[in-house]
DNA sequence: TTTAAAATCATGCTAAAGTATGAGTGAACT
DNA sequence: AGTTCACTCATACTTTAGCATGATTTTAAA
């Protein structure tokens, strides 16, 4: 099972290729066209093909991460430099994502607005809340964010 | 010339699909190894064109970017002690129990947790909270909050 | 390569929040 | 005495939040 899902894109072009193999010996008894126009077809399917490689590429590509540093400019009174608690963090073990969802969820958006922002589904947003509720030990959005600021893990 | 190498990638596959046109052309007249074996043909062309399209989206892709988002204080010349912004208070016509209502919300209770604090109705906190969210142009609780502590009638 | 953690999505459900509307009461001001 | 306004409460309704549970997929670590 697990071979399957690893070699899952390689199963699928092995498919492809095995359905145009079909595909090129049906059309080849039904219509006999390749006598006259067989560059064009070819192209067709060198251009079919690019096309999968590139989708391929896609799939099958390491992730080269670039860190892009978005300096977010935070107000804060002269006293308190706010520096987040990163041993409150492991401690907890909050993970990046919900901690993401944590700061969307203390600028007041609703769960959909953040489903949105994040690109994914509205269950997940709600799923990363609940663990982040049970994480930081409350019951309510609101209460999460008090709790958060008070923990030194958002200001 | 900038032209050209923005669309380098595009000017070599478009050659590489010349080349292939008199390629397929020459062998037809050379060998006439069509008639029999196409399929295999044709494989080869799909599996050589995915690795060209494999290659060029090697060549266009553009880097998964990861982004971090560091928040950078700003020091901003404010007293440490907070001082609640009365006149934005009667700007927008906030009254002493809606603002009660608003602090109670801030500590992250539930409308029934405020209720049985006030000694009021579930109903009663509903309605004032509703009236606070038409005062401070918001959707929700969490982002009253977040917006009353902007416009500093919170801390 | 296996294991573990993190992230994703789904469904069915209950609880809470929020909307709309109407209405009664009492204090303060004219 | 009448008007205004904050405060209170209610009902009915829609939307969003949150809970429980299970599953798949990705990613990172051992």
């Amino acid at each position: 099972m697990l071979m399957v899902r690893k070699y899952k894109e390689s199963i699928y072009f092995g498919l492809a290729l095995a359905i145009l193999f079909f595909i090129v010996q049906w059309m080849e008894i039904r219509f006999l066209l390749f006598s006259n126009n067989i560059q064009i077809y070819i192209l067709l399917i060198a251009v079919l093909f690019t096309g999968i490689g590139i989708w391929i590429a896609g799939k099958i590509r390491t992730p080269k991460v670039e860190t892009l540093i978005v300096e977010k400019p935070v107000f804060v009174a002269t006293t308190a430099h706010f520096e987040i608690d990163l041993s409150e963090l492991s401690r907890r073990k909050i993970s990046k994502r919900e901690l993401e969802v944590l700061h969307l969820m203390a600028e007041g958006k609703s769960n959909q607005e953040i489903a949105d922002e994040l690109f994914v589904s509205l269950p997940t947003i709600k799923t990363h809340a609940a663990n982040l509720f049970e994480k930081l030990d409350v019951k309510r959005r609101t209460q999460a964010v008090e709790t958060a600021k008070r923990l030194r893990l958002l200001n």
